[in-house]
RNA sequence: GCGGGUGUAGCUCAGUUGGUUAGAGCGCCAGGUUGUGGUCCUGGAUGUCGUGAGUUCGAAUCUCAUCACUCGCCCCA
């Protein structure tokens, strides 16, 4: 604990930024809104085998990336590292079984410990979408539709697209695995150190390799495609189908593997070439096994998650600058200080300054972008009316009290 | 966890081959007469030179360690 540093990896929001993060959250949410998506708040951390148990014991999020810790009763909890397993448990928990499907959006801090880089931190925000109980490829098109809808409206200015892929069912990728695990093994001399631990811990990874000479091993490997058995193939056409339908363009990735245990069938992600080593800007899949694996009613799902960070770092869009008005007292204090507490009960936004003189004061009414002031001159005062002027002209005029709100309403 | 780069005032940076009082711009504060901002002019404050050791008569400048940031790997949002 050396000085007075945030915490490695972790950041402060100071208000301008923290504007633009409530601004990227306030337009996905609206947007969620309008598909049928109710906000859930889940706990931030939660029981240690909520993840572990099912994210992957061997991923590198539950192996290496998790912040676990003991309370009081000794109890291991985790900060959550990823937000599907806490709404998976809630859905348990909650029995909200009954309500079938179940469009969920949610949005807050995640935790990973991990080498901090661009787009990428320890304490980072994500939002994200749940939508539960639809077995059917229409689900895996409205989730995808919503994030390539949210993403247009954030006017991301760099380029993205949407890569896709299956995954297959349970059955076909372990069919599709043991094809690759052979595949790999009988060229197991030409793989690189990364790879061959990929092997022992999640094959399909080696797909993904940067590497070139994996590159160069996996480009003549088995492709998932072929391992897809009738059920997943027909699923995937109709989720592209689909896609086509509501036209959106995807750009199919045969390598295209997801980090977690759970996720089955649909596989995308949202990429740009924008963040450096970070090119994933949203990404998500269809996890059906993972309720009742977790103990719950079986039930199919599918959603998505993306990293507000990223997508603030992207987007063209800018939160209003609502401007105020300044309170400026000549003499009597008290007397500004319930004229502001009126404005204010009446609805205008207004800054009343804490000291100075006439001149710091206004000095300090222009840095806050202020539209107008109002001025308690004595003399006004003793007619019962203020000076109000208009900062952008600099024309002033003498208002009656009695008229200050209707003459101010022009100044909202 | 591994490899490369960086670290000087609130911010962006300069600082010559190690030499004694460490600088600029912006910002901030105070003035330019009595109740008025945004421009302009004048003046002012602010630095453990990331931290800790070492080399040296002498280090912001050299060495080592450490911390942080950054880029890439791993992995991911």
């Amino acid at each position: 604990m050396t000085a007075l540093q945030p915490v490695r990896g972790t950041h402060d929001l100071l208000p301008d930024e923290a504007a633009r993060h409530r601004l990227v959250e306030e337009i996905a949410f609206d947007i969620a809104r309008r598909y049928g998506f109710g906000e859930i708040m889940t706990p931030i951390f939660e029981f240690t085998e909520v993840f572990s148990r099912n994210l992957g014991e061997t991923t590198d999020v539950v192996s290496k990336e998790m912040y676990t810790f003991q309370d009081r009763s000794g109890e291991s909890l985790t900060l959550r590292p990823e937000g599907t397993a806490g709404v998976a448990r809630a859905f348990i928990s909650e029995g909200m079984s009954q309500n079938l499907p179940l469009k969920l959006f949610y949005r807050g801090p995640m935790f990973r410990y991990e080498r901090p880089q661009k787009g990428r931190q320890r304490q980072f925000h994500q939002l994200g979408v749940e939508l539960l109980g639809v077995e059917s490829p229409q689900a895996d098109v409205e989730v995808i539709a919503l994030a390539a809808h949210i993403l247009q409206e954030l006017g991301l200015k760099h380029d993205i697209q949407l890569e896709l892929n299956s995954l297959g069912d349970a059955a076909s990728r372990a069919a599709y695995r043991d094809a690759l695990v052979a595949f790999l093994m009988a060229r197991k001399d030409r793989l690189s150190k990364d790879s061959l631990d990929r092997l022992d811990r999640n094959p399909l990874r080696v797909l993904d390799s940067k590497d070139e000479g994996d590159r160069e091993v996996v480009a003549d490997a088995p492709l998932m495609a072929d391992y897809l058995n009738e059920a997943s193939r027909t699923f995937f056409t109709q989720v592209c189908d689909g896609l086509s339908a509501v036209g959106i363009a995807v750009v199919h990735n045969p390598h295209l593997v997801r980090g977690l245990d759970y996720y089955c069938h649909t596989a995308f992600e949202f990429t740009t070439t924008a963040l450096g080593a970070q090119g994933t800007v949203l990404a998500g899949g269809r996890y059906d096994g993972l309720i009742g694996q977790m103990g719950g009613p079986a039930t199919p799902g599918i959603g998505w998650a993306a990293g507000i960070e990223r997508l603030s770092m992207l987007a063209d869009v800018a939160p209003e600058a609502s401007r105020p008005l300044v309170v400026i007292p000549m003499g009597d204090q008290t007397a500004a200080l319930a004229l502001t507490q009126r404005l204010r009960q009446d609805g205008f936004r207004v800054d009343l300054g804490f000291s100075g003189n006439m001149k710091k004061r206004m000095a300090r009414a222009n840095k806050l972008q202020a539209r107008a002031a109002v001025i308690l001159g004595e003399e006004e005062w003793g007619r019962q009316a203020v000076v109000v002027r208009d900062l952008d002209t600099g024309s002033q005029e003498e208002v009656p009290l009695v008229a200050l709100e209707d003459r101010l309403a022009r100044f909202r």
